[in-house]
DNA sequence: TCTGGGGTCCTAGGACCC
DNA sequence: TCTGGGGTCCTAGGACCC
């Protein structure tokens, strides 16, 4: 039984993404070493990485590697608008298609071969029609799972699209690199590398046992599976998420009750509005605090019904900031504020357990204001949608953000699910 | 003079219940 | 009467992904 799947599952993942729609837009640009972001290198052109430049790389750090470096701020609309282009050229092979990014998606075209051909010409003339109509190189790995299709695009790249053949696939993977694997990242790289493990054929060959003993259960496990390619995951053309959260980065700050006050606000009516637009609420409230050196801590809290309202929201990651800084009285500075909520139900859900509707304190237990809060919410949702998000807010929340990252791109990160470009 | 914002999943200990 | 096994939930932290 261990073939009795054909290789259908494509995985389709565009190169350089951010950076080549830079170099479209911009001719300029073109066969020029390029980084998107300021800070930060958000991505890179494949010239730049030439040069050793990488995604999440210091910007200072990328322009003494290459003084040449043209850094652009990103057209962050333009790539929602792009990336949807992309998958709309998928979707005319099949409706099995599960984006799981900005720029990447995995498909599957079992039984379409009737319609379009094999998997390897549904996936060569994907990589035609996204050149042709849309400008863009996409590499493309067709497999028997998933797992596998992602490994292929990464050999496949830059542009390129590589097949794997279910009676070779072992023969494939035996002499890649363990860091191609899905899962292992800095850490699980240095334990590998350090008893020796440096190609899947290596791990493939290492016993469970010690496998478990190194990484534990879960993580052996799963590499075990990837290794041997029994990986089991379908294509899922619809998830919901578990979780609603938005962070900023603030440089090196003092804890006053103010920064706490204004941040927290922000964050928390972003995460609360994009609750209250999803028709959810959420059970836990986590917020974290980031200290200098990249420490950083969590305070987590669940409450026995669900909210969504922003001001009590805000309170709550208030006192859950406060606590956690009470338990690190050493730190004087902070560097980065997170807010986040999980545990979530479907408001529809929650009305049939509760009847009362507008009447209900959805805000918290013990507290008299909820149905206000719940009124006021309604009502600023309702002037942002016609008026835009910056036309009105609580005023705690109007505050200066310090401008470090701009409003497109937060947007583009909620709408790509969490999951957005940044490949190396 | 090591940074951005958005997520998922796993582990481990303790509380609590049957 | 104090020893057993099993399950769920909560909290905090960490690895990883794009």
């Amino acid at each position: 039984m261990a073939r009795a799947g054909e290789a259908t599952i494509l995985h389709a993942d565009l190169d350089a993404f951010y950076a080549s729609v830079e170099q479209l837009l911009d001719s300029s640009l073109s066969g020029r070493p390029v980084a998107v972001g300021e800070g930060v290198v958000l991505a890179a052109s494949y010239e730049a990485k030439a040069f050793g430049i990488r995604a999440g790389m210091p910007g200072w750090m990328a322009r003494r590697l290459c003084p040449d470096l043209r850094f652009v701020g990103g057209h962050f609309d333009e790539y929602q608008r792009l990336g949807d282009q992309v998958i709309d050229v998928l979707r005319d092979f099949t409706p099995l298609v599960e984006r799981i990014s900005i720029d990447e998606a995995f498909m599957d075209v079992a039984g379409t071969e009737h319609l379009f051909g094999s998997p390897g010409e549904i996936g060569a003339a994907i990589r035609r029609r996204v050149r042709r109509e849309i400008g863009l190189a996409v590499s493309v790995g067709v497999a028997r799972t998933k797992h596998l299709a992602k490994i292929a695009s990464q050999t496949a790249k830059p542009d390129g699209l590589v097949l794997v053949e279910p009676d070779r696939e072992l023969e494939f993977m035996r002499p890649l690199p363990v860091e191609l694997m899905w899962g292992v990242g800095h850490v699980t790289l240095a334990r590998l590398t350090s008893v020796g493990i440096r190609t899947i054929g290596d791990l493939a060959a290492t016993s469970d046992p010690v496998l478990r003993r190194m990484l534990g259960r879960a993580v052996g496990n799963k590499l075990r599976s990837l290794a041997t390619n029994t990986d089991p995951r379908r294509i899922e053309t619809t998830r919901q998420v578990a979780s609603v959260g938005a962070q900023s980065a603030l440089g090196r700050r003092r804890p006053t009750s103010g920064l706490l006050r204004s941040t927290l606000g922000y964050l928390a009516d972003r995460v609360a509005g994009r609750l209250r637009a999803a028709g959810r609420s959420g059970r836990t409230i986590t917020v974290r605090v980031r200290f200098t050196g990249l420490r950083s801590v969590t305070r987590s809290l669940t409450l026995s019904s669900p909210i969504s309202a922003s001001l009590t929201l805000t309170e709550l990651s208030a006192e859950l900031a406060w606590a956690a800084l009470a338990d690190h009285p050493r730190e004087h500075e902070i560097t980065l504020l997170a807010v986040s909520v999980s545990q979530l139900v479907d408001d529809s859900i929650l009305q049939l357990q509760l009847p009362l509707g507008l009447g209900v304190d959805r805000s918290r237990p013990g507290t008299a204001s909820g149905s206000a809060r719940w009124a006021v919410d309604r009502a600023v949702d309702a002037i942002r949608d016609r008026f835009g998000r910056d036309a009105v807010g609580y005023a705690t929340v109007m505050f200066s953000e310090g401008g470090r990252v701009p409003e497109a791109f937060r947007q583009l990160a909620e709408r790509s699910g969490g999951r957005l470009g940044g490949q190396g």
